[in-house]
DNA sequence: GCCGTTTTCGGCCCGACTGTTTTCAGTCG
């Protein structure tokens, strides 16, 4: 078997993990590693690429590896590499707080190699012994296998937000405080996170990190330091949590280190070398000079280095920083004009529909659209036609109240396992808009999600398809769907995509978007809310729809009312005219 | 190992915390 890109990663993510092992010159380790990197982020497959050595970060060397590796279906060096290391070694590098280094030396000095024999030698106090190692090394080794064995896997957004406004209430509460923030994978709005950070400014630290160790829920210390604290908080589920105590000049750049990512600060902290500078959490110091600047906020930070300022979601590869002046006019939350799924207590949400539009023009919208379930979700109590009928007549109604915001009649309906629509078209004209999604029969065959998909796309009273991969983050990955084939249906039938801001869901997720939106694919940002608290979802979708740069033109719901209209009512003639 | 309108040799992001030391190495983010 040929060996194909995502081999030849791990390839050389694998040489890289055994040369730290052996004490290799940690930059040359680094160079596998950004070898690997570059690999993955360039789109092109191995036959796609000419020339390995054209990216930057492949040399001669990986690049004599890498051919080797495909012609071969072997590599000299790795094999070479694991004559000298057990592959054993190797899986414990995993264990936390254990290094190449420490491992190397348990190795050399008792002959370790697997993760009972660490446990034992652990356990017979022999540990202890070696030079440089003591009872609380030991100690620590033990709780680093225990935790091990745990796995903490990443934990899904959704989980992690009720814990983060926790500590975000408690940090409120707290005096001496100036100013704090979320940091971190949080801030810049993974779907899944390992842990939670928190940036402090205060000008008594010391007051801070004693408030902050004495917060119910602390299972474990891990670090108590004057500026850094690390603790295990015990929820549902352990969640580790760092908080930065900084004062309150360095704030900004200690926040915008945290918030990170690694690769977004080590591009910055690039920029700043070329240009005689060093950016630390604390600050920008002129290397020649000894010149220290500090900021107000992030925004004159990166002015500083000539940059606009990047919004945390958007921070990740680095690559955003050399592509800035390509960066669009992001859809900002602003922008919204109106929400066009969401679900009252006449299906399976809380709030009456009044309460719902009530909650939305306290929103400024424009507009609003009361999505209930279709009949075939009897679980969610699903309207039927007589029902829709009647929900339609309370709308109208509703909409005779108010002048500042135009309450559309929808509904979500539901696509078949069979292929076919829960509602037949006569009912579906009366509404004024007709989201289509998949509740059921997620096990079908690619071929036959798109086959029930088609039929929603071209049926001319469906606007909108949600969720369209059906994804719960970390629990369901959602039916097999050909992400090409979706878009060129939503496109060439006028069909809008919704960008689902539901935290659970975040469904499409940016890599689709992206893809979307080369191919001109016009999106919707829907809370899908079942209680007008969910309504505040809006800036978690906006922001997420952000990270795949979408500009405000590509998104449905920033148009005004007649725009919207307008767009709907060209499908139902058979137009197909974008919008402007 | 890779790279170069400051360099083909000498850099490659920067700092906190811990545990073990008597000034620092290892790990982490």
């Amino acid at each position: 078997m040929v060996p194909n890109k995502k081999d030849v990663i791990r390839l050389l993510e694998k040489i890289a993990l055994y040369m730290e092992l052996k004490g290799d010159h940690p930059f040359k380790i680094q160079a596998f590693r950004k070898a690997a990197k570059v690999l993955e982020m360039d789109d092109r497959s191995l036959e796609e690429i000419d020339q390995l050595t054209e990216l930057p970060g492949i040399g001669k060397g990986i690049a004599m590896l890498i051919n080797e590796f495909i012609t071969t279906g072997h590599s000299s060096i790795l094999e070479k590499l694991q004559e000298e290391i057990p592959k054993e070694l190797v899986y414990l590098l995993q264990i936390p707080g254990l290094g190449a280094k420490t491992i190397a030396k348990l190795h050399q000095e008792l002959g370790i190699q697997t993760l009972d024999e660490l446990k034992r030698a652990c356990v017979e106090g022999r540990i202890r012994k070696i030079k440089g190692f003591g009872e609380k090394t030991e100690r620590n080794i033990l709780q680093g296998i225990e935790q091990f064995n745990k796995k903490t896997f990443r934990i899904p957004l959704a989980q992690m937000l009720p814990i983060a406004k926790w500590v975000e209430d408690r940090l409120s509460d707290m005096k001496g405080i100036e100013t704090f923030f979320r940091a971190g994978s949080l801030r810049r709005l993974k779907e899944t996170l390992k842990d939670l950070d928190f940036v402090i400014a205060t000008n008594h630290p010391k007051y801070v990190r004693e408030q902050i160790l004495q917060f119910p829920n602390i299972k474990d210390r891990i670090n108590a330091g004057d500026s850094k604290i690390t603790c295990k908080f015990s929820f549902d589920f352990d969640v580790s949590v760092d908080f930065r105590i900084v004062s309150p000049d360095s704030y900004p750049t200690t926040l915008h280190h945290f918030t990170g990512s690694k690769d977004h600060n080590v591009r910055m902290r690039q920029i700043a070398k070329a240009r005689k500078e060093k950016i630390s959490e604390y600050g920008v110091e002129n290397t020649e000079t000894g010149d220290f600047f500090t900021f107000r906020n992030e925004k004159d930070f990166f002015a500083h280095f000539g940059l606009p300022f990047i919004p945390p979601e958007l921070r990740e590869d680095g690559s955003e920083i050399d592509k800035v002046e390509e960066l669009p006019d992001l859809v900002s939350e602003g922008d919204i004009k109106g929400d066009l799924h969401m679900h009252s207590n006449w299906s399976d949400g809380v709030h009456t529909v009044s309460e719902m539009v009530e909650a939305c023009r306290r929103r400024g919208y424009s507009y609003v659209a009361i999505t209930d379930h279709s009949q075939f979700l009897k679980i969610a109590n699903g309207l039927t036609k007589d029902r829709i009928r009647r929900q339609l007549e309370l709308v109208r109604k509703l909409n005779d109240q108010y002048s500042d915001i135009t309450i559309l009649a929808g509904i979500e309906l539901d696509i078949l396992p069979d292929g076919s629509l829960d509602l037949d078209e006569d009912i579906l004209q009366e509404l004024d808009v007709v989201i289509a999604s998949i509740h059921s029969a997620f096990h079908q065959s690619e071929r036959q999600i798109l086959k029930r998909l088609k039929t929603a796309f071209e049926n001319p009273y469906v606007n909108i398809i949600a969720h369209p991969t059906g994804r719960i983050i970390g629990r369901r990955k959602g039916y097999s769907v050909d992400i090409e084939k979706l878009f060129q249906l939503a496109k060439e039938t006028n069909t809008a995509l919704e960008i689902n801001a539901n935290p659970k869901r975040l469904d499409l997720k940016p890599e689709y978007v992206k893809i979307g939106k080369e191919m001109g694919v016009k999106f919707v940002i829907n809370t899908d809310a079942h209680s007008k608290e969910s309504l505040a979802n809006m800036e978690i979708g906006v922001k997420f729809a952000r990270k795949a740069w979408l500009n405000k033109q590509m998104v449905l719901n920033t148009m005004d009312t007649d725009q919207l209209l307008h767009f709907f009512k060209q499908k139902k003639e058979g137009k197909s005219d974008s919008f402007t």
